[in-house]
DNA sequence: AATGAATGAGCTTTCATTCAT
DNA sequence: AATGAATGAAAGCTCATTCAT
């Protein structure tokens, strides 16, 4: 039982990983299950529909641990605009650490390839979610209600956007410099 | 002559299509050709290198379009604000029309798969074309020089999260609130 | 215990069902599993050899049946014509009620795949148990002893030949025919 | 070209002899393109859906096999019966030359496996050809037109049930006396 | 006896590319 | 320049079976 729970989350894991250097088509199952170290068949055992339930489970982890980092920017921030600098050069350094080629692990996962009305809903929920969570801090760290959510979508925007031109010119620099922009 | 040249131009428009809805790695060659009504043996006489080739002269036309989307917005502007504003609008236009699962067709072109430095490089240079070409144009509508090139990269990472964020939601809506952000 | 039987029997009886729909090679075990609710790990404990003997089991399964079907055709006729009309109606109406995909159960499940020795032997003994079945009754009902057997060969014959047709043509109407050509 | 159609007719060939033995779910496509020595990715110019359009490619080729025997028996008999004896006898020696495992080609080919609609339609449009094309020539040598078609279908019935008893028997010996109760 | 996990060989099909004409 | 055939590696997935508990 503990073993099965390690043979799920490791594919789930190695998954996450590789859509966000390569993105969903990049990758072949083969690919995932050699990097996990698990052989071909045990795989439809965790993930009935095989590689798209795949994808799923790895979004949902990837979307978790972005939320962690949301929340360990915000938590411990004086303020909003200390709260969303700290993100940025979290994940610029996030950006160093995983290698040139990674962006965003939803949009790698669930929109780089084939039209997929199920991944593309899934991605929606995810980002609703982090803008969500975003925008909960600001209004705790004394943002107006009715100004936060906006706010955060802007957040959003840019981090999609700086994560993009990061990708392409192998540099997290960008990433450092945008809170400018948004305080 | 003119039938090859207009054979090779049918290939690049129709991949061009096909990789900004679907990213390089989901589109098959058979499905390009199919749609160009193009014969199987005639690809590689265009492009000899197959569909990186492909993938590059997409790239290259889909750059060019974009180009003379920016233009066509600022040119006529009569400051740098209203110049983005409509680009956002056309951008937000063009969005509707081509379907919902549209993207920024360099990113999809070029950025949606396996590693390859090649494309990667492409895609950067391309991208500091179109930041270029917003700079000059915010020059030219009095934007200090000194800050041309800053506003300029700020409104492109603006686009592109805003895009992959429309993508998501299928919604163009959020192309249309952005350009307060900007201002 | 009695749980046991019951698991094999629906195990077999499935298993029966499936097979002369869709003949062996045709039919998954998982299939079998889900269609009678049985956890996968359950199968080889009642069947050593797996799907060889679930299909051995099947067909005894499905001759039996038939024998069933053969006696209360026969039993309570007054002449062999009279019996053999009652069976190939029976039959037809058998054939309505399964669904148009249906035909010999023996077949389908022991003469569809690859080639298998042992398969076909028992399609041959239970083959030959069903014409001694008849040719009993038709001793029974006044057909001299020295016809029975290829009055009964013909019958069987006649059977399998008219449901492979009525297969094909989706109706059971040549089966109601057929009578007439045995008299 | 006239190589294209050598590879085409030899995976038609290839297929309907193996279909025959074994049933369509019952044989690979890596095992029919290794007895045809065509390499794998070839089959799919000849044969665009793949092995449901190889099924039927050999499906027509056995069809056509079959007329010719028919007709190869009829044409130069003095009256139906002996067209008919011949034919049942022509049958015998060609399952005895075909190895033991060899049914009817079209059932083996279209009526094994999985439901298919398109497999049984065809079927069913095969066998009413043979039993028009044996009618025709129940006619020619004298049968009334009012019964000829009965009796063409009598003869396909019996063929089809001898047919089946024969491989369970590994025997051909019952064709040779199904010709008796055809007069 | 019962079970979910594990297993790797095999399945049909698609891939991008090269060849011969 | 143009083309349909050829090619085999790789794709995602299912298979019947075995294992550990």
């Amino acid at each position: 039982m503990a073993k099965n729970r390690t043979t799920k989350d490791k594919l789930a894991w190695t998954a996450a990983k590789l859509f966000q250097e390569k993105g969903y088509e990049g990758v072949g199952l083969s690919e995932i299950l050699a990097n996990a170290k698990v052989p071909k068949g045990s795989l439809y055992h965790h993930f009935q529909k095989g590689k798209s339930d795949l994808a799923i489970a790895a979004a949902d982890f990837a979307s978790r641990e972005m939320l962690r980092v949301i929340d360990d920017a915000f938590v411990p921030a004086p303020d909003y605009e200390t709260g969303l600098t700290t993100l940025f050069h979290k994940l610029a350094k996030l950006f160093d650490l995983m290698g040139k080629w990674n962006g965003c692990p939803i949009s790698g996962t669930l929109l780089t390839g084939a039209q997929n009305a199920v991944f593309r809903q899934l991605s929606e929920q995810i980002f609703e979610t982090w803008i969500t969570r975003i925008s909960q801090h600001a209004i705790r760290l004394g943002i107006p209600e009715n100004e936060a959510e906006d706010r955060a979508t802007h957040l959003f925007v840019t981090l999609q956007g700086g994560w993009t031109l990061a990708r392409a010119r192998s540099s997290s620099d960008v990433l450092r410099t945008l809170p400018r922009y948004l305080t």
